[in-house]
DNA sequence: GTGAAAGCGCTAACAA
DNA sequence: TTGTTAGCGCTTTCAC
């Protein structure tokens, strides 16, 4: 009738009436039950955002990036947590289609047959993000994280560092953090390098097993002259155990670190690192699925791969 | 009709019909409708959560402990930031009101009157989280940061320190922050003293703000003994700028900060912090909404105070 | 510019 | 154990 119209603002109501309707509504503390709309106009202003985890600071900043260009819109963002896990993303994925949202943001391009098959068979817009090395099921934002590895290897190569060390998360479900030891260790491989020493660990990341886990490692290997982390929190961890127990960084080993995380600068040296492009990512999903909402296919295209820029710091040999 | 049960896995449905309707769902790629559900039932799996942001990494950490929870109930969590605005919390709290949900979770108790009326004008399970220090609508679980505030004055003069700086954010409608820093002065003030300097910033925080700020402060009052800082992150950027400057930590000048992010275990010296029990927190938000959505617990009068536990770390004189 | 009527896809209550 | 029916509170369409 017409109050749905006069609350919806659409047009060809009279100035009065509208008023009327208005604060009768005020007056009632009325609520517009959503439901009820979603149902008769098949609309739901609902956006899936499947991610991972929130411990780790990365899903946050793409939230954070989502939420950015969605607060300009009539979206809302639904949050599912997977812990990595692939039945859980196939569980919160059922459920989050269930809802009909407006589109599905999800983490990554590996999943379960399951899953690829529900998203397949949806013909709401998908944007899988953080990673692109892999077949999207519709459209996708991220990195490579393939190449991440493989240009860290080569800037550390070309700063002259022969013996590497890599620490990192003990996750083999963590597809994005195995593409970069992947990368990694191919493009050593590839001048004759090799990884001399690695030490894998599970849990939350924090400086204090950054620092642990680089003593373990110097002390039973210690003439590495290189060691990758596979984030910055460890990195920076390792890089305080260096500089406290006096070694010379970069000269006599170097450090590096992934994501990007500014939160960090203001160590004594400046981790080097490669930006995730985090926020970015987040907001140029959201973008796409706002546009493809109003119908507006994306000027961007279905596929952004982001280049993630290695800062050098003060932890790798300047060249 | 039948098909409904199945799915529901209501009872009163025979072996064969069961397997029959299962069957023909998967093949077709059936997922159920919610919307239509919600609505014929009048029950929303959904919980409304409703955070100032997400950078800040105190939000993410109170939505592990709520997904945490929610994970083994049939509800979801629904995220909305406000950006530590009121008029945005305003509008996202009514965008999820509108959509019925199950529970609506919230961050602090000072809101808009438009807010308040709201939640008070609806019957959902309403717990306001982080702070205590005020009148909750419904439920509350949360710390008081008032007394936050006075313990740690209590501790800081108790070893001893006389000469104290503030470094804090600029954030007027951070309201713990603000009640943190009320009960610091006050208690400072019931022993005859005040803080000498103070400095506000705005922006992110991150290590080399914590620097910064330092520095400034302390060229400009070098004869501080003591700083306290609004969180964990600028303190420890603090910390390392004066271990840089070959200060004497804890003795020369005494340094604590606020929220036991443990992630920053690993520092050379162990900054003094006091425990928000963020994920404590949501868990136990979470439960409370998962108790009342089955009916269990008595609705309204439920009032959780949990007390941070102040850990000296290694930047508090030893009284 | 306004109202009336017909669903949206389910669930709840009841009948068979 | 199964099928039937009547809504849930909106939006849409169409008549006035």
């Amino acid at each position: 009738m017409t109050v749905s119209r006069v609350l919806r603002n659409r047009g060809d109501v009279s100035r009065a009436t509208r008023e009327r309707v208005l604060e009768a509504a005020k007056k009632l503390g009325y609520v517009p039950n959503k439901i009820a709309g979603a149902l008769a106009s098949q609309r739901v202003n609902l956006v899936a955002v499947i991610i991972p985890s929130m411990s780790n600071m990365v899903f946050p900043e793409v939230m954070t990036g989502i939420t950015e260009v969605l607060d300009d819109t009539p979206l809302q963002p639904v949050v599912g947590i997977t812990n990595y896990k692939p039945e859980r993303e196939e569980k919160v994925l059922f459920e989050m289609l269930s809802w009909r949202p407006s589109g599905v943001i999800l983490a990554g391009l590996d999943h379960s047959e399951a899953t690829r098959a529900m998203l397949a068979a949806t013909d709401i817009p998908i944007v899988e993000i953080m990673d692109v090395d892999g077949d999207p099921v519709d459209a996708v934002v991220g990195i490579s994280h393939r190449r991440a590895g493989r240009e860290m290897a080569e800037a550390i190569m070309k700063a002259g560092y022969r013996r590497v060390g890599f620490l990192g998360t003990k996750m083999p479900l963590d597809h994005r953090a195995r593409k970069r030891f992947e990368g990694f260790t191919q493009a050593l491989g590839k001048n004759g390098l090799e990884i001399i020493d690695q030490e894998f660990y599970s849990g939350g990341s924090g400086l204090a097993k950054g620092r642990e886990m680089t003593e373990a490692m110097l002390s039973r290997t210690p003439d590495l002259d290189f060691l990758y982390y596979s984030n910055d929190m460890i990195g920076a961890g390792g890089l305080l155990y260096c500089l406290g127990k006096g070694m010379n960084v970069p000269d006599d080993i170097g450090l590096a670190g992934f994501n990007g995380v500014s939160l960090l600068n203001g160590l004594p040296k400046v981790l080097a690192t490669m930006d995730a492009c985090r926020q970015e990512i987040g907001r140029l999903a959201a973008q796409i699925v706002a546009d493809r909402s109003i119908g507006k296919d994306s000027r961007h295209g279905n596929r952004i791969e982001l280049s993630p820029s290695l800062s050098p710091g003060d932890t790798l040999r300047k060249v």
